[in-house]
DNA sequence: CATAATGTCTGACTTTAGTCAGATATATCC
DNA sequence: GGATATATCTGACTAAAGTCAGACATTATG
């Protein structure tokens, strides 16, 4: 019934006025809007003014005022900072802490409210993840983090748990070669995670081995990431550590129950190689020079 | 690894920067929000000044003087509404058709970039769907229409479509017992049709018989309307028409390829009954005493 | 037909947001 | 140690949004 252009703006009507209802009770506490941000800024940990002024894309004058008027509200004390006294660091009070839950209740309330009312919650979250995950695709940071922390096993888990879903037979990760958590560190190989914020959204591994070539391993995408081309991205990363790290061949093993990951090997220079390890659950093997 | 209320925030975050920036975008062609939001207004087709002022939450003084501001810059002109002259009309003119045509440019763009950027664009626009119906739904209205206007027509096609894809067998109208649009209306029977503002999002069907009971046919919601209970709505509502033609007895078939329909029937105080047709596709049947 | 209600407009006002040019204190660099 | 850069603050300003009381013309109501 309606084009692709009229279903975005569809949507668009539809969240700028639930963005401008939360404003509105928003301004029930009493306090204008800009106030209210710089005060929420702060609870969510922002302490460097700068960094709050930069976040929000204020004025430093105006910035200074609001600052103000919430430390004359006894919400915010302000120090100077420790290494650089021309810098200012802003904490909430016991007052500004009560106050900052308050909004914090506020938006809980009227995210439970719109997951309340829909039977199928998790279909609507899952949309919601997706189009976060869309309109944020710039601010999506590529870190290279240990193979072992939480970022990295979440996504590991995540990545399993789909592979079990996808594979006729399910999958086990003690039955595969899984790969030791020191061959994916500096300067064997590497692990890189995508971060959208604080949220993992993709990752790769680069494996380091003793017979002449390294390995991607673990390539994985969130469902909600899925379409911003995070994998190329990943995989972009991954070849440029090992180019780094003086690797000039490459191999990976993967499944043909994953056409989409096949389909990024193929139109990024990777080519078909027979096996090479005897890992039950791979069919397919590719392999690229750098 | 976020729990649902963060999920539900990190889309907040993401859709109200992206609604800034369109709004910064707007702010480029030189004329205030307040006013580009009544020449947008006026452009879709809302005339009447206090219908615009309402939809915008305007004051009257401040909608005034916004209305003045743009006949100034000679876009709208507003004359006295025919049947009552306290009321005012406004109208775009050239100018202001061709500036309303310049923002509306300028939100196809953005819309247009987004889709573009992405390379499953209908998973988006499936869950942009979701999501602005959730947010509208208290803005979804029941209408009763002709079973033959585009509204109903276009609703009947996914609904085909829909059984197409679900029975194994797959569906043919034709051999079906399609029921007689003149059954549909009043006062043999009525057709209803959930609207969210121009965009059908479901349907039902009253269909009168000559067999001391009416028929309710061709149940069907929008995908992107499912877990709203627009279906319950729908049955409500058609329901409530029969009581109203005074209809003691309803009767419906359904498949048990369609198992959400079976449970909302059951929950609403049908019960089954055996075979009442012989039409190839229903295997269960079911009748309600109102 | 007088009275009340309605829709819009005007004037006078406040609040919020935002801009810009210095002032001030501190840090960095040669 | 002096010049320069940086971070914040202050004062003076503008623009936009919003509020409120009353004016005015028109329509509805008893």
């Amino acid at each position: 019934m309606l084009d692709p252009v009229s279903r975005v703006r569809r949507f668009n009507r539809a969240v700028t006025s639930a963005v401008g209802a939360l404003d509105t009770s928003f301004l029930g506490r009493g306090r204008p809007l800009g106030a209210a941000r710089v005060l929420n800024a702060i609870g969510h940990g922002r302490s460097d003014v700068a960094e709050i002024r930069d976040y929000l894309g204020l004025d430093s004058g105006l910035m200074s005022r609001l600052l103000r008027s919430l430390e004359e509200e006894g919400l915010v004390e302000t120090t100077a900072h420790q290494d650089d006294a021309r810098r200012r660091v802003a904490k909430l009070t016991r007052t500004g802490r009560r106050e900052f839950a308050a909004y914090e209740a506020l938006s809980n309330a009227q995210a439970e409210g719109l997951l309340a009312q829909h039977t199928q919650a998790e279909a609507l979250l899952a949309a919601m993840d997706l189009i976060a995950s869309a309109l944020t695709r710039d601010r999506v940071a590529l870190d290279e983090t240990d193979p072992q922390c939480d970022e990295a096993r979440y996504c590991l888990g995540e990545y399993y748990a789909e592979l079990g879903r996808r594979f006729k037979q399910g999958f086990d990760v003690s039955l595969s070669r899984d790969p030791d958590a020191k061959d994916m560190r500096r300067p064997r190989g590497t692990f890189i995670v995508a971060m959208s914020d604080t949220l993992p959204l993709g990752c790769v591994g680069l494996k380091g081995t003793d017979h002449g070539y390294a390995e991607i391993k673990r390539l994985w995408v969130a469902p909600s990431a899925r379409g911003l081309r995070l994998g190329r991205r990943l995989m972009d990363a991954a070849e440029d550590a090992a180019r780094g790290l003086g690797i000039t061949l490459l191999r990976l093993d993967t499944n043909s129950a994953l056409p989409e990951a096949g389909q990024l090997y193929r139109s990024t220079g990777w080519t078909e190689i027979p096996r090479f390890n005897d890992d039950p659950y791979p069919d397919l093997f590719y392999e690229k020079r750098l």
